[in-house]
DNA sequence: TCATCGCGGCCACGATGTGACCGCATCGCT
DNA sequence: AGCGATGCGGTCACATCGTGGCCGCGATGA
């Protein structure tokens, strides 16, 4: 179709009328100011007829400046509504990583992140995955990078109350097939789980974003279900209560567990539950004994510590430590 | 214009052909499956015509995949080219807010930033402004917010050479307009820095995005400048070393500087500098005395510090530290 | 002062969008 | 197997709309 033989000088094609104003609004959004002249040669088409494109554009309410005069030109500024967005390649990407690495994830980012998914072009999709593979650098370095585009998919399905298949990988290295009612996505310590209603086991169950591959939406709907507890967030912390990792460390801390939060730097792979008006307990949990002594020697520098239990290996590290700092305060100053 | 009385049924006010198809390509972005029914209702056409501007958008290159049968409908898939994106406000948002607070950021996240601000309705900006202050939780939570918009608008200026104009808070809470050539934006340690050549002062300042308002894309523009450091991390470093917060440790690690980056977890507010293969000196400079002594104290959990040199307040906490550890292991265990 | 640019009215012509028909293929349900 | 719902695309007649080439106007900057 649009056979359009003649000219096809330059670039310039003579697409379809909608083509052309998204093409337009496309280069207003590159850039942010063109003259009259400089569109007209990369649409193709005459002066009053930009003109008449910029008018139509004014009618859909994106607000197009032009400004008259030698220097003049158009210019695409905010207007009432949203103009949709012309992203090229490399846009499409960054914002797809950006919304699966945000550390504050609302809604309507996963919802953001779903359309997304469904529009990115095949030949991305590789590329999106090994930049996030790459990009895991933050904020926990040990913490393996959840694709992107499995998270946009659930995000779909779990707005769309889809009934999701998916192939898992669990802790022992197994790889199970699932068919789960996906009901919430919390991103927490720098991992991603999926809160979900395993429909085979008839339970509810989570599952760690970076251990499912390949999720597929299928036919079916699901209605809403009661969680058993309100908040997938405090759902989420009673199953990592039960979870332990190799080492693990309590502290006792005198202080409200919200000050604690407040005056600690990074979150915690870990949680910190109040003991009181005055205390809290910090339970740090982590395969890696660097990770774990780090964590523990960060919250003992707050100065309010009052006990603290911990696996050799790390009570070994932190003596060692205390015991070059003491040696330090008496030699150095 | 378009006065189209008569019906005005329902929602559907018929529009021009571009915004319908605008319209029918947002709908297919929210929802994965639409019946002809429910999109010709929506957009208030024949079902003729729906076929039509189906078949439009697939010329358009968008894949739009029909199933017929009694559970048919239209969906849209991935295809050769990125279609517009079509987001509603809190998508908007959430995207800006993403990419405002991404750890890894490259050139596109920031074209991707100055797109949307550009076409960003005024309403939303006050709300993204307070969505982004409470939004500094993470990754530090001492990290003044910085405003997605003055970020973006930065980022535009950058990419079209534009020399700008801003209000500059100094670290004495004195504010001055500037104008400056805008060539890098960095994100370090949380913070957001522009680096730019100044054109009053006639050298190279380094400011931050915190303390920066109202930035104006002025007329003139600039052409490219050797930047002293060829890296702009490099040279935001170099000046770093210059500056002394209120709190500053220095240690000294019997490791290289690479494999003391490895095993930390999480970034510094400092820098690691390599002194010889297998040592280097770290040095931690910060406002906060939370903060300092906790990233001193990761530091030290690493176990391979040889020497430290610390001001007295964190000297005092990391020794009372020591004496709780060092009480515990004869006690507890 | 003048050239340059954006603005928008007008006109004539051709292209295109539209709804109403049609028969066809495919799918799910009975 | 058959039926109905659905998507697909052809054709036709009609109305609408897009287009380029004019024109004069107003604002801007050299």
């Amino acid at each position: 179709m649009t056979v359009s033989m003649g000219s096809m000088s330059e670039r310039t094609v003579r697409g379809t009328l909608p083509q052309r104003l998204l093409r337009l609004l496309s280069l207003l959004q590159v850039r942010r100011e063109w003259s009259g002249a400089e569109l007209t040669e990369r649409l193709g088409v005459s002066a009053r007829t930009l003109r008449r494109d910029v008018e139509r554009l004014r009618d859909l309410d994106y607000r197009v400046e032009g400004t008259p005069g030698t220097a003049g030109g158009y210019r695409l500024v905010s207007g009432r509504d949203l103009p949709p967005l012309l992203l090229d390649d490399e846009e499409a990407i960054a914002i797809a990583l950006a919304l699966a690495t945000a550390t504050e994830v609302e809604d309507s980012a996963l919802r953001a992140l779903a359309k997304l998914e469904r529009v990115l072009p095949a030949r991305l999709r590789p590329r999106l995955a090994a930049v996030a593979g790459a990009a895991s650098i933050v904020p926990y370095p040990d913490t393996p990078a959840v694709d992107p585009l499995v998270l946009g998919v659930l995000a779909a399905c779990r707005h769309e109350r889809a009934v999701t298949d998916f192939v898992y990988r669990d802790r022992s290295g197994g790889e199970s097939e699932r068919r789960v009612e996906p009901h919430h996505l919390v991103s927490h310590g720098g991992h991603w789980y999926l809160i979900a209603y395993d429909t085979d086991r008839d339970d509810w169950r989570t599952f760690r974003l970076d251990r499912l591959r390949d999720p597929r939406p299928t036919h079916g709907r699901f209605p809403l279900r009661e969680t058993p507890e309100s908040d997938p967030a405090t759902f989420l912390t009673s199953r990592f209560a039960q979870g332990t990792y190799r080492y693990t460390v309590t502290i006792t801390l005198e202080l409200s567990a919200e000050r604690v939060r407040e005056r600690l730097y990074g979150p915690l792979p870990g949680r910190i539950e109040a003991r009181g008006t005055d205390r809290c307990e910090a339970r740090i949990s982590a395969e890696s004994l660097d990770l774990t002594c780090q964590y523990t020697a960060a919250l003992l520098a707050l100065g309010v510590d009052s006990a603290m239990e911990a696996p050799p290996e790390v009570a070994d590290r932190l003596g060692a430590m205390a015991a070059r700092l003491a040696d330090r305060t008496g030699s150095e100053r």
